[in-house]
DNA sequence: AATGAATGAGAATTCATTCAT
DNA sequence: CATGAATGAATTCTCATTCAT
């Protein structure tokens, strides 16, 4: 309760006012804790800030992790939708957060995350989806395992863009059209060179 | 001269320790140049990061305009290669202060720089881009508006990918190439659409 | 305890070495206790000052009142010397001070102060000392009010000239009987005019 | 010339924002003097603020001085007029930098004013006024030499009053009387106890 | 476990003063 | 004589962290 009462502070302060404005008394005093609890529970500020992320990152890699048990057996196609969709509204739910996270304070308890060091949920499947490439497009190893990079690439960016930047009116099935359009039609043509 | 180097020790310091270790004292102190003469030129670490980020934005809207005018005259692909390329060894030079300035502290002194709102380089040529979807690709209006957005994404992302967080190994041809790969295979795709 | 530690402190650094030298550091080092502690009690000097000039104030207004309160039932005159004593007794515990708080430094977190505008215990008896120039010396309304405020003018300047500035070798009978005579030879005067 | 306008930019800076806000570098741009001729006049603000005290106070005098030669013959009363008068009207010319010089600053470089310890003009007809009251009043002479500074406290107070805190509603000549009938009152009252 | 007053290192910022030109 | 860039000591203020209760 105390824990979840500083988390949920910290990720109202970081979302207001930045890193910046982000002191432990400042979090304790939001959270309606004394500066002594935040200090039974968490060492520093950074340390709130990745256990946050620890968090954060463990829903959406449950999201994505079940919307391939669910697309299991489908196509690659079917399936990468899948991945998109769930990464699609994993973000929708809290844009700001998720990319305050995972880019603009992304170093920021790093080393106190080490303990799960790939726990980037799009590592996860990189794997996989260079398998697939190899397997349905034919792909050599090493050029699929560049491409898996890029096609996580692809689909991170263009999510931010339109969650986080609102740089494109697009509503969530069409981003979702979108993304898939970018992410195929790069493999497409990267099969065909 | 004091402005150049204190401009250069901000540089090294945000590469080296983050801005979180950017205080003024340290840049003076970094620079050889007293924190007095620090504060007759720039009033705050923030002002120093924001004239940082306006001459790299010169240089590279420099370097692409450039591009674009060696390139006049070719096919939109010719000329949306050129300013791939161009954005490249833009970024090549310096990818980490790159990065930090326009994506990590994209915020910080962001409204020191009111002056030239739009001077980010890669906004400069979405109207040339929308322009030649239309014209070339037979795209309506506001779906090259957003294309062009998607676009400069795509772009900037990968380019960030490979030359700051290094998770592909593909030499500068290679990573140009694989760049209009993903470009032209999104735009091509769309247009089939 | 910590906070009378902080306003002793400051009058003494007051009377010595004057506002210029009044630092927070020297405050607080004086009081043998941590700037830090000193932040969490008041947001500047200036809160300091004004809290010291609050507090003097009140002692002011309870001796004034008092003194009032016993000379209850006698005539204006009794009344008038009952305060005049008051006043010359609360200057002459520490005349110093008394002289810094409302005249020197009488702006200094003037405007921290605005809880209690109207606190000067010298504006407190106007409309008493108004409604008795009318009642006892048949004065117009208006030629009352300027008369009070003539009258405290007097009263407050000469206690000043004699207690902070040594100006006069009187003691505190006498200073009280020249007060009298002064405040009474102006209101006599003005009422045979 | 550079003088002067340091004078007159630091009368201005110390009307307008005080003491505090009143720095060397703040003196010579409102000047526009450069801060390295400041100091080849001035040694420090504090004497700029002695010598512009240092000609206050000749002005006062020479305008004293001159009412009085002119009442010269004339009964103590129109004596004591004169100088009332002189000085009221001196104190309206400019009553803020009147007040700053000689109540709120008083000590402000006076260190540096000691070549003419006794320049404060009020001071300067203290004897005369002692005389006079022993003469025409028949006053003994140790309580002349303190009522004569009673008197001077009572036209200084109540010029102030007047001019710096606009506590009272009079026009030049009724204060002047105002003034009048309270050094009259008092030294009547006085004589006669 | 929870509290929150106290601490003091450290960061931002100002400003009197110097000195080479 | 005038200039103004450079200096750095001094000041204000914040905030992570401790510890007695």
């Amino acid at each position: 309760m105390t824990v979840d009462a500083l988390l949920e502070s910290t990720a109202m302060i970081l979302k207001e006012s930045g890193f910046d404005a982000l002191s432990c008394n400042a979090i304790a005093e939001r959270a309606g804790i004394s500066i002594g609890s935040l200090y039974q529970y968490f060492a520093s500020k950074e340390a709130i800030v990745a256990e946050l992320r620890r968090r954060h990152f463990h829903e959406v890699n449950h999201a994505l992790q079940t919307a391939l048990r669910e697309a299991r057996g489908q196509s690659f196609v079917e399936q990468l939708r899948a991945v998109v969709a769930a990464n699609v509204r994993s973000h929708a739910a809290d844009p700001e957060l998720h990319y305050l996270l995972t880019e603009r304070y992304r170093d920021v308890g790093f080393d106190l995350d080490a303990v799960e060091p790939k726990s980037d949920p799009t590592l996860l499947y990189s794997d996989a989806v260079t398998e697939s490439l190899i397997r349905e497009y034919s792909y050599a190893r090493d050029t699929a395992e560049n491409a898996a990079v890029v096609v996580f690439t692809l689909v991170e960016s263009l999510t931010h863009m339109a969650l986080v930047y609102n740089q494109v009116t697009l509503d969530e099935p069409a981003l979702i059209d979108e993304i898939m359009i970018a992410a195929l039609g790069y493999l497409e043509k990267r099969a065909a060179h």
